[in-house]
DNA sequence: ACCGTCACTTTCCTCTAGGTACCTACTAGC
DNA sequence: GCTAGTAGGTACCTAGAGGAAAGTGACGGT
């Protein structure tokens, strides 16, 4: 019986067994997501504007993830050689096709409360070792 | 012109600037992908079975994120007092509820060649250090 | 002469997620 | 008596991500 399982399990190659990493990698890794988010959903920023939208962010990480962004495809860079300086980050094409996705995400974070509520329940169960004392 | 935007940016609460931040949090934090994509996919799983599916996730982490995956109420567990002892993890409906989520993301997947050809590009362009020395 | 702005860069430092390794209880099998 | 197998728990340790703060360079304003 769990003799077939063991066999598909040992048979699948590490990465393949989960298509969607590669993926999540790109585009929900750390910080990733409020800056496509605010380039998708407001347009076109510039440096400080996404620092003060991203108000937690600071100025070294923005900088390295948008080079990120920038190198995968999904954000593109205009710098204006004015004075001061003006850069533009743009989200692409590529980038824009995450719409739906994103679109998908909103849509379940109507089930924020029933993780909420999973977690009052779980904490309920198994928080109580003052129980008995 | 720009006293518009900067109006908008400063006004913008930290959480609120990005509505799908929490769900990315719940569903892509380290680990969480591979292992609901396993239970989503093939059904129930012993824990050595997502172990040797998962093949480079240490016993410890296993567990840390089963246990955060059950709390957030997306996985249920199953304890078979059984000798050896058997446990059984399974996705919940709520947890059934994110495979739209994953079959966008699947379908998004296509694009990974685009992204490995803006790396190129992108390397091409601001690589080469080497040139005038 | 000095301050402020923008878009970073650089240096230093902290913190924690994750890895390694060993331990538990329980029984079957040799 | 020793080992194997299951489902973890625990203690220790390290690498690397990320935070804090200061610097840069060109210029415009006062």
């Amino acid at each position: 019986m769990t003799v077939e399982v063991t066999e598909t399990t040992t048979a699948v190659p590490p990465e393949l067994a989960c298509p969607i990493a590669p993926v999540v990698d790109i585009v929900f890794s750390r910080w990733t997501t409020p800056i496509l988010w605010a380039l998708n959903e407001y347009g076109r920023h510039r440096f400080v504007e996404l620092e003060r939208r991203i108000t937690t962010i600071t100025p070294k990480v923005l900088t390295q993830r948008l080079r990120q962004l920038e190198r995968d495809g999904l954000v593109v860079r205009t710098y204006h050689p004015e004075v001061p300086p003006r850069v533009e980050y743009e989200i692409t094409d590529l980038g824009r096709s995450l719409g739906p996705l994103f679109a998908t995400l909103a849509e379940w974070s109507g089930n924020l409360d029933k993780v909420e509520q999973a977690r009052v329940d779980y904490d309920a169960k198994s928080r109580p070792r003052s129980r008995r004392p």
